[in-house]
DNA sequence: CTATTTTTGTACTAATCGGTACATTAATAC
DNA sequence: GTATTAATGTACCGATTAGTACAAAAATAG
């Protein structure tokens, strides 16, 4: 039974939000400007200041899902295949993108800490809050992969995580800047011995 | 003796271009608007548009500026205190800025590299030329630490100075994004295990 | 001095930005 | 049916964007 009053909405508001953050993560949250965003998203202006405070929050909240969403497919993809597998997942799914696309869009958290660095606190604060939950998922997959044998235990799972995700960050900026086929095999290569 | 007649210009363009380089490094390329550059570099639009053809030739200048002077630095720097001592003078020099002002600028190549990719294909192209130069100018310096015993020499000096850069360029964006000091400190190390 | 050449200051343009006002439309409850 | 409530469509706003037009000013050469 309803029980709200008046016209209904014409538009799921999480189908919209995941377009919007889809449409964020290919061009960044400065250069989305939102009339793109409004086509995108199949929605009229009024109905988007109706339903979002305005660029902002929506912007905080498609960071929000994009969290979730990474983190629940992680989780999954950690069942299906393994920590260590899992891990390696995320630099294989980069080099795999860019094989296929000939482009990569990179984390659309990092690119945003990036963006929005030193210009939009909150935004900054919400994604150092995400980077390390993302980070310490990253660790207990390393140490749960150590429990498993199928990476060493010279090292400890936090520095191990830390330094895998490091390395795939500054892929993204490699691949970014025009590296070279050849250094990016190396840095595939660098990333498989992280997790050794 | 003078041969030019008219009026002679009152501002030095070396002199602005370092100006504008600087703005442009603090604030990335679209986020300098041209008014914002003028009063940078003291001069006003009609000056600006007879010595540079538009704001993205002015920008192009600047990462060329930008990359000549990072290297002749970076020269100076090996000759003063060789060549193993330059590579790490990278990051600590980040470091150090990161304690003395509480944030980083990162390097205005990479953060170009970044910001231009898959949209100004111009720039892309020059960047992916700069950054080329840089890595063969790191590949050099290990070269030379390694013929000094400086550098381990179990591997390349080619893949030494990539995974340094790597490791450099992710740190960059760890701490944008809010990496913790902790973290941060570890990276250091990785670094200055990748020289040994 | 005058004529010439180049820089400079001011005003303007068209496009785009995020955001708002408000009347219209479409659904509900009764 | 009518009254109510909320979503929608359209038109608008002021601010900012990169870039242009053009006359005034300042230097030269003769």
């Amino acid at each position: 039974m309803r029980t709200t009053v008046g016209r209904p909405k014409s538009f799921d508001e999480d189908e919209v939000l995941a377009l919007a953050m889809n449409y964020f993560w290919e061009h960044g949250y400065e250069n989305s400007s939102l009339d793109d965003l409004l086509i995108t998203m199949g929605i009229k202006k009024s109905s988007f200041y109706h339903a979002f405070k305005n660029k902002e929050d929506l912007f905080s909240r498609c960071l929000d899902l994009y969290g979730k969403t990474l983190l629940n497919h992680f989780e999954t993809l950690k069942n299906e295949v393994g920590p260590k597998t899992a891990l390696l997942a995320l630099s294989e799914g980069m080099i795999n993108e860019l094989k296929e696309t000939g482009k990569i869009k990179g984390c659309l958290l990092m690119n945003s800490g990036k963006e929005c660095y030193n210009r939009y606190s909150g935004l900054s604060h919400q994604i150092g809050i995400g980077f390390h939950f993302l980070l310490e998922v990253c660790e207990r997959f390393v140490a749960e992969a150590q429990e498993r044998g199928e990476i060493s235990k010279q090292k400890e799972a936090k520095i191990i995580a830390g330094r895998y995700l490091n390395t795939l960050n500054g892929m993204t900026v490699m691949i970014q800047a025009g590296a070279s086929q050849e250094l990016i095999d190396d840095l595939r290569e660098n990333l498989r011995e992280l997790l050794e």
